[in-house]
DNA sequence: GGCGATAAAGTCGTGTACGATTTATTTAGT
DNA sequence: ACTAAATAAATCGTACACGACTTTATCGCC
């Protein structure tokens, strides 16, 4: 007996992503970031000039959609990406003065979305701890 | 102030979906379906012979995601696609032999799926309810 | 001090998502 | 009856997400 998509944890979680990305859509637009771009901008601020390794961790991103997610940023104007002299190997990220305004004009952007979830405080935490748990549940961080 | 990515629900979601996607390629894999193609089957061996809109209903995705989907879908003889008669706008989905066989197949993944997140069944349901309820607070159903 | 193993970032190809637009068909209002 | 509006699907362009692979640099160990 195969279940339909409706009853399915999975598409619960798949769906109910894909309308967080609507949601902030049109607050983005204006920003003129994805949903994505907004994480970037978001971890950078939190600390700046982390490295692509370091960004990839916090968002759980692979440098294969990391790197043109950052260069396409870094042509936008809103970062530079700087080899480490220290380890070659190694780019570092840091937000420009651009960068840093759109930070600054986000700030609201979570506030907006968390009134559209009618759902409390609280709530979202509860929320939020249940859905990092099951995500390292499923996908241990590397050490 | 900017929160950190770590601290939004709305990363929390972003990245628990992305993680359910990787947990869920394995299992597929051997099938050769992606998470959205196992979707599609689930649903039209929920109700067989949906059209485009009525599929793209149930998913939540545009006919713009879904015809080259369905496409590619048809092109690996899963399904088939044809205009109805009565009203020509329309293309109805249906299952192949192959198809069915996949759906049936794919019986044991969500069960896999359910194990691996270390949840109760009655915490799975809840959490699907919330995340359902959700979504559709953030975007409702086009009526 | 040299060389294989490891690590960080980048590249490439395929498959979604989705806004904007287009095409074909049906429905509604006069 | 006839056309404007609405509807269903398809098309096109851009941007992720990720598996598989490559490139460059550092580290370990003899």
């Amino acid at each position: 007996m195969t279940l339909a998509p409706s009853d399915m944890v999975c598409f619960a979680l798949h769906s109910a992503a894909l309308a967080v990305h609507s949601a902030y859509a049109p607050l983005l637009d204006r920003l003129g970031l994805t949903y994505p771009q907004y994480l970037v901008i978001s971890a950078l601020k939190a600390q700046d000039g982390q490295t692509v390794g370091q960004l990839g961790g916090a968002l759980r991103l692979d440098t294969n959609t990391l790197t043109p997610l950052l260069k396409r940023m870094e042509a936008a104007g809103w970062l530079t990406r700087q080899r480490e002299t220290a380890d070659e190997r190694q780019v570092r990220v840091s937000l420009t003065e651009a960068g840093h305004d759109l930070a600054r004009q986000a700030t609201t952007v979570p506030q907006a979305f968390a009134e559209r979830t009618g759902l409390t405080q609280s709530e979202l935490a509860d929320l939020r701890d249940i859905l990092l748990a099951l995500r390292d549940r499923l996908k241990p961080t590397k050490t």
